[in-house]
DNA sequence: CTGGAGCGTCTTTTT
DNA sequence: GACGCTCCAG
């Protein structure tokens, strides 16, 4: 491919941001600068120069950025693509994992466990602890324990720093937790990324490997990085230092989850012989949306100086709505989308909130006026209980001491196997030293299970262990499909007749994207890894004729033509639980950033002074936001008007 | 011991 | 709406 064609339509940062070859790199993309373009064509570009696709590692930190970088690379680029590395931390952790830990004498096949199951295996362990729940959350430990991993800290350098009781006791779970992950032959999302650089420290040689292997790294929204992520990318480019790191300081929206702004702050102290390259031109909004917004994030004082600009001069003003009520706010936003319909297509029009909770009253409002709507939420297909339910099913047949897995469904549907029951066929497994599926089989074995619990211990071992067995040749739709039908889930739910079809409808679902798995080349095992990685965003399709909702931290990387932030209140962003930390207040002022810089044309902020709270009506303030944004940039309406 | 009914609790953001 | 917990009938 000729080099004009790679740095066509670029300008001329962005061409200096495709072609640096000489080491280190920052890119400070601004908000809709285009960042995605930079990335893509910096791939395509050194192809071009004749770098290998099977050496470059570009990394994001969605699904849907993966998806998206990797369509771009290949729409440029066509079968040569094929061999670049364009996947999120988590599956590139995991990728590298299953293919090294065997060597090591460690299980490759080991099963992921997304956030309900930690909760359930955490609940265990406090149980066995003697810890009431009520005073260790299961949830505020496992978010303890998170943090810990996100710093690379195993229970041991955790213990050295534990110094209040909660934190010996804290240590005791975390160690007592590994402990159980270890077991069961499970890693949760944290450990993927902590083993990968703890495997990286302790194996020199499988880490040169990998050296080698990616001389060129990219790593996108880099302004997200944890400290054990940018471990990992630091060791891996750490020979030839051939590192870019795409990033927005202004944009950083995930420090609950570990992400340390400073990597991005500091790459430059990192890397002092690195490249700063910003990009400060944006293609996409009008220069009043970028005023407002930059006017709200200058307010922050850890940040980059930096400004975006556009050519389009002007634009509409900013419109601010001030709602009686919540409803009347839902119904404000339903008949202006409905006005808008005529001009622009739906499918370019999003609401914005900050909580999941918030969606309802914009789902009434939207439906009474039949105006088609998709909601962006985390993950809700694949949390629906029945979905989860065949999700551990095929789990168990892939990892048969995936206790976690194991206990979901081994009486769903009712089996007569109760907590007693359960209880007996775990005990027993543990003592034979047998994984869950034999110990079912060999139920009859078992002292003080009642001969219909044998017997239906043995049909459901027998089952699972004779699906399991063709597990090298069935692809993934056949035998999760076969799971659901043989274990008697599926039938279950018909009998139950109308009430269960939409569960059905569900399954059906889950079959058919099992099979275009398959037909893609998947296996199994990588199909149960894609279910507990992947989230419903990534399934979102923009071409569907319906307008768009979700959280802000779901709009990240989105684009509309017109944009809807509602909720504009406090407690509500800056969220009630962020009010009193000026970091984490911070963080909502960028998260609004992320909102405003969202929108192409036309932007409107919703507010309502009174609302409906957990207990009763509520009064509300305007968001302190607000009055951040210079008056001449707003129009005002109240639902007076 | 199991299964079902009923009750309270919870939802900040996500891989 | 899902889940955990408690209580009670079988």
């Amino acid at each position: 491919m000729p080099e004009n064609d790679v740095l066509q339509g670029l300008n001329p940062k962005q061409v200096e941001a495709v072609r640096y070859m000489g080491g280190p790199l920052l890119i400070l993309a601004g908000a809709g600068s285009g960042k995605t373009t930079v990335l893509t064509r910096r791939v395509a570009y050194l192809i071009s120069q004749g770098v290998p696709p099977g050496s470059i590692l570009a990394i994001t930190f969605t699904n849907k950025a993966a998806k998206e970088l990797k369509t771009r690379i290949e729409a440029f680029l066509g079968e040569r693509a094929s061999g670049v590395w364009a996947m999120t931390f988590h599956s590139a952790c995991a990728r590298i994992l299953r293919a090294e830990l065997p060597g090591l004498g460690r299980s490759g096949r080991f099963t992921i466990m997304d956030s309900d199951d930690q909760v359930k295996l955490m609940r265990k362990v406090l149980k066995e602890l003697d810890l009431s729940d009520k005073q260790y959350p299961p949830s505020g430990v496992l978010k303890a324990i998170s943090r810990a991993k996100d710093n690379l800290m195993g229970p041991r350098e955790y213990a050295k720093r534990a110094v209040t009781f909660y934190e010996t006791k804290v240590h005791q779970a975390y160690e007592l937790y590994q402990r159980k992950l270890r077991e069961l032959d499970g890693m949760d999302f944290d450990d993927l990324i902590m083993e990968t650089v703890m495997m990286f420290r302790s194996n020199p040689q499988v880490l040169a490997k990998y050296q080698r292997k990616f001389a060129h790294i990219l790593v996108d929204e880099y302004q997200d990085t944890n400290r054990a992520q940018y471990e990992l990318t630091k060791l891996l480019a750490a020979a030839h230092r051939n590192i870019a790191v795409v990033g927005d300081d202004d944009q950083s929206i995930y420090t609950f989850r570990g992400a340390d702004i400073s990597n991005i702050l500091e790459f430059e102290d990192d890397y002092p012989e690195c490249r700063v390259v910003k990009l400060e031109q944006n293609y996409r909004s009008t220069q009043v949306i970028l005023d407002g917004a930059f006017h709200v994030v200058s307010n922050n004082i850890r940040r980059k100086d930096k400004r975006l600009w556009t050519v389009q001069e002007g634009g509409a003003p900013i419109t601010l709505y001030a709602a009686q009520s919540g409803e009347d706010e839902a119904r404000f936003v339903a008949g202006e989308i409905d006005n808008l319909a005529s001009q622009v297509p739906l499918s370019s029009i999003a609401i914005l909130y900050r909580t999941n909770a918030q969606s309802r009253i914009y789902e009434d409002a939207l439906r009474n006026r039949g105006i088609p709507y998709s909601v962006l939420s985390g993950r809700r297909f694949y949390d629906r209980k029945h979905i989860k339910d065949a999700a551990c099913y095929l789990r168990l047949v892939v990892n048969p001491r995936d206790v976690v897995a194991f206990e979901r469904i081994v009486n769903e549907p009712a089996r007569g196997l109760g907590p007693a029951a359960v209880r007996k066929i775990v005990g027993h497994a543990a003592v034979s030293g047998i994984d869950l599926v034999q110990a079912l089989s060999s139920a009859k074995d078992i002292k003080g299970l009642t001969g219909p619990q044998k017997r239906e211990a043995e049909k459901l071992g027998n089952t699972i262990s004779g699906i399991a067995l063709k597990a090298l040749e069935q692809p993934a739709h056949i035998m999760l499909k076969d799971v659901l039908e043989m274990t008697g889930y599926l039938p279950y739910l018909e009998a139950q007749g109308t009430t269960e079809l939409e569960r059905i409808d569900d399954l059906r679902e889950l079959i058919v994207s099992a099979r275009v798995f398959a037909e893609a080349g998947g296996t199994t095992q990588e199909f149960v890894e894609l279910l507990a990685l992947v989230s419903d965003q990534d399934t979102y399709d923009e071409t569907k004729d319906a307008c768009v909702m979700g959280t802000l931290h779901s709009a990240k990387g989105l684009e509309f033509d017109v944009v809807f932030l509602v909720g504009m209140e406090e407690g509500l962003l800056p969220h009630i639980r962020s009010m009193d930390d000026e970091y984490q207040l911070e963080e909502e002022r960028r998260l609004l950033y992320v909102g405003m810089t969202r929108a192409k044309r036309l932007l409107y902020l919703t507010f309502s002074w009174s609302r409906e709270m957990s207990m009763g009506l509520g009064r509300s303030t305007v968001s302190r936001f607000i009055s951040e944004i210079p008056r001449e940039l707003l129009d005002v309406k109240t639902w007076e008007d």
